[in-house]
DNA sequence: CATTTCGTTATTGTCGACAATCTTAGCCTT
DNA sequence: AAGGCTAAGATTGTCGACAATAACGAAATG
């Protein structure tokens, strides 16, 4: 996890209890160590911390902003609940988001960006070949192309709204429901010829293939999670 | 103002001072009333809005989730500052973001909600015509069509990033950089235009027409403000 | 026996004070 | 005189305690 890219604007150490805890806090929510729906007891965590209520107070205020958290004026705050419902409408907001960053990352990115995520994704290439590694990309390696393409479209917009917010969310789901691409060799694919109509600067082109990579993500996530029941 | 949608998830007699004072501080903020990049003073803040600095740093901490302020530990809070740069960039997100939901409200509308727009619209159409009203209209009355788009998608994710969060921005923008559409005729046309892709059920002319809608309006401001400077 | 009401209790909201850090002004050194 | 160092001031970060609100349960009444 310290060696992946950020995801979020924290400094890996920053200097405040309430930045570090909510760090914390996003860890064991996306990794469901505080499960989903779970009530936040602020004297509880307070002392799960070793924080007063001050600083605890302020990073559930950050995990509210990030859609982590839902919070009720005197009742109390709860970790959102997962529904497929809602994982559906976070993939539409990424096939117009990401696609965005594409074509924008058509354009700004230079040839050494280009070259050197073509290396990422040989690097995919071989972790999907060996057994081991499969694991990694459906877990995490996937986002990693889409957060070097959100990065280099650019646009800080862009960027806050994706990696720094709905990606926790992704990660969230992608933990809890044990989403894996399942179907990482045409995914890798898709990367691909994403790439490929950036070296060729052709945004029309690079927007549409990311678009429908995720939409074909999202309608194959339908397909598996829309019979078993939302919650 | 009041009589205006609500723009964010803040009941209007939130019950808590942070939420109380978070509000009026947007409100403060968008309008200019705390000029752009202005140095808050915690004390100073606490003793202008008659209460404690806990809540205030609770209000503080949800403006920097909004990107209206932004903070460094140990040396305080800023208000963002505005750049040409930055609303051209929201204006790129807006494309992507609205012109998803317009896909989505192409099918999600129903024909009562579709009659009502077009009445919106109408009722936009004379206030043009009128002249009292088009300040109006180049203020908020151009919003009020988008936000309506927005909400009609029926995507809860849509609605968040965009109403509750970057609308903010959008309208922080408007105030203190005086941006009217400065082609109200024309920008009232295309929402016909949208209304009626939409009402022809026709997602993919929704779509591109406010993206198009959208596009006109970013270079319109770049031509009319890119020579000026950012600051 | 069900329902409503009231009191208890626990949780959230708020506040004022203390500690840690940054800033700045003045002084000393080179 | 210019630069860096030190100390005073101010601001931010943190804490514990108090007040207000809501949830829960018990008791009384129809």
């Amino acid at each position: 996890m310290s060696s992946h890219p950020i995801y979020s604007r924290d400094i890996d150490e920053s200097h405040t209890l309430a930045d570090r805890v909510c760090h914390q806090i996003i860890t064991a929510i996306v990794k469901g160590d505080i499960p989903s729906g779970t009530k936040i007891s602020e004297p509880e965590l307070a002392r799960v911390y070793g924080i007063s209520r001050g600083p605890l107070r302020e990073a559930i205020r950050r995990l509210e902003g990030l859609r982590l958290i839902e919070r009720k004026a005197h009742v109390g705050a709860r970790v959102v609940k997962l529904s497929v419902k809602e994982l559906l409408e976070i993939y539409r907001v990424r096939e117009a988001l990401e696609g965005m960053a594409c074509r924008l990352a058509a354009t700004a990115m230079s040839s050494d960006e280009i070259a050197s995520l073509r290396l990422l994704l040989d690097d995919h290439q071989s972790g999907i070949e060996q057994q081991e590694g499969q694991a990694y990309f459906q877990k995490e390696g996937d986002l990693d192309f889409h957060y070097r393409i959100v990065m280099a479209s650019g646009n800080s917009k862009l960027q806050e709204l994706l990696a720094a917010d709905l990606y926790h969310l992704v990660r969230m789901y992608r933990y809890q429901f044990s989403l894996s691409s399942s179907r990482p060799t045409m995914a890798l694919r898709e990367h691909h010829q994403i790439l490929d109509a950036i070296e060729a600067r052709d945004e029309e082109l690079a927007e549409l293939l990311m678009r429908r990579h995720i939409s074909a993500s999202r309608r194959n996530i339908e397909s598996k999670l829309t019979t078993h029941e939302n919650s």
